[in-house]
DNA sequence: CGCTGGATTGAGTCCGGTCAAGCCTTGTGG
DNA sequence: CCACAAGGCTTGACCGGACTCAATCCAGCG
């Protein structure tokens, strides 16, 4: 577990040490469920990143989304998951049953909430697929990372096909834009995993364009 | 109303009737909530059909989703809409205050799942824009709308533009792709507002691409 | 140090966007 | 029932941004 995994802003409390739930660790790009397989428990990332990722019938990849400490995951409501769900890096997960939810009121608002969270989230990676440049697309995913992470150096917990993938790039577009990026002085990076907003008032209104 | 709409299928029992909501009708192109308005609402379509709409800064127009009787739509966490929904055509539509479910528990549930549902749907929606072309966009646009009406002839209910704002295209990119479907025999337009699938096998090949 | 796989860079192509006419439905009014 | 307008849709020519293919580069690790 790197300092900069723990950056991240845990956006809800822990619901793992107060439900009947087992925690879980898996190492970096280790599966927490398959695609297809039946639904019957919720996620909380409790350390660590999570992606989503769906292959459809030619081979693209898409991830859904990628989540942080404190974000739950797998909230499908059908039998089965749409999107397998891959540890980024080394990781450690709250599991909770579905069943144990029953009846448990507060449980079970907490997590709908988290669903309309999570739409609101699809909606805004909608709107972002829809109608931006592949210069928008990245500067918009750097803005929205380093707005979940406290201090100035912000980890890239992800490599470049995730984020081609989350984005609806290519790995080689999504590398140009960064390199163009850095050349105009508005983000800084050290080493491939780690960057810096050096201009965020550009970036941002790059990003809300 | 004509009977074209009617023949989408409900995909869930109106909940108006049994609620202590009230039914509201609204006329072509007219706005049935604002973007940015008070969420203090949830919404049922009737008969007829309604759009959500999001404009970003540069102007650009984005179609979060379609709904057709039986789909709720605004279901916002946050506190206010995100999109804007508007009536496609004349419609019905039932109006349930948010409040008055405080506590009623069954209503709650259906509404968590009607959410989860919409979720799965914005992934799907996000699926689709990351990877596919915009031939296969159309297809698997006119697959959908089809899968959801009953009857040979289809009912077409948006015009192009929305189309192509909901696909993440110009009109004129989709008003080619219907011309050239069309022209390989895989559909069949009749008038601009009505269509059937010729060869519904070769066309899902092509949505699921 | 030397590997190795991920990342970058370059050259060329193509899909979908843009700009610009026209066409056709659809609806209105004579 | 037809004429006419008006908006929506289609079609064409051209352009450009993102993709493809391919060759390095280099960070991270043993």
């Amino acid at each position: 577990m790197t300092a900069a995994v723990l950056a991240f802003q845990p956006l809800q409390p822990a619901l793992g040490a107060a439900s009947p739930g087992s925690v879980m660790a898996f190492a970096a790009g280790e599966e927490i469920y398959a695609q297809g397989e039946e639904a019957s428990f919720v996620y909380q990332v409790l350390e660590g990143s999570v992606r989503t990722v769906r292959l459809d019938v030619e081979g693209r990849r898409q991830i859904g989304d990628f989540y942080h400490a404190g974000d739950f995951f797998g909230l499908e409501m059908g039998e089965e998951h749409r999107f397998a769900a891959e540890a980024l890096g080394a990781c450690r997960i709250a599991v909770i049953r579905r069943s144990t939810l029953d009846g448990a009121n507060d449980l079970e608002r907490a997590l709908w909430q988290a669903t309309a969270r999570e739409l609101e989230r699809a909606r805004e990676h909608l709107l972002m697929m829809g109608r931006k440049t592949a210069r928008e697309k990245v500067a918009n995913f750097l803005v929205d990372l380093a707005d979940r992470q406290a201090g100035a150096v912000k980890a890239l917990p992800m490599g470049r096909q995730d984020i081609a993938d989350y984005l609806g790039l290519t790995i080689e577009t999504v590398s140009r834009m960064i390199t163009q990026l850095q050349a105009e002085g508005l983000i800084e990076l050290s080493g491939l995993r780690r960057f810096r907003l050096t201009d965020a008032r550009v970036l941002s209104r790059l990003a809300a364009a």
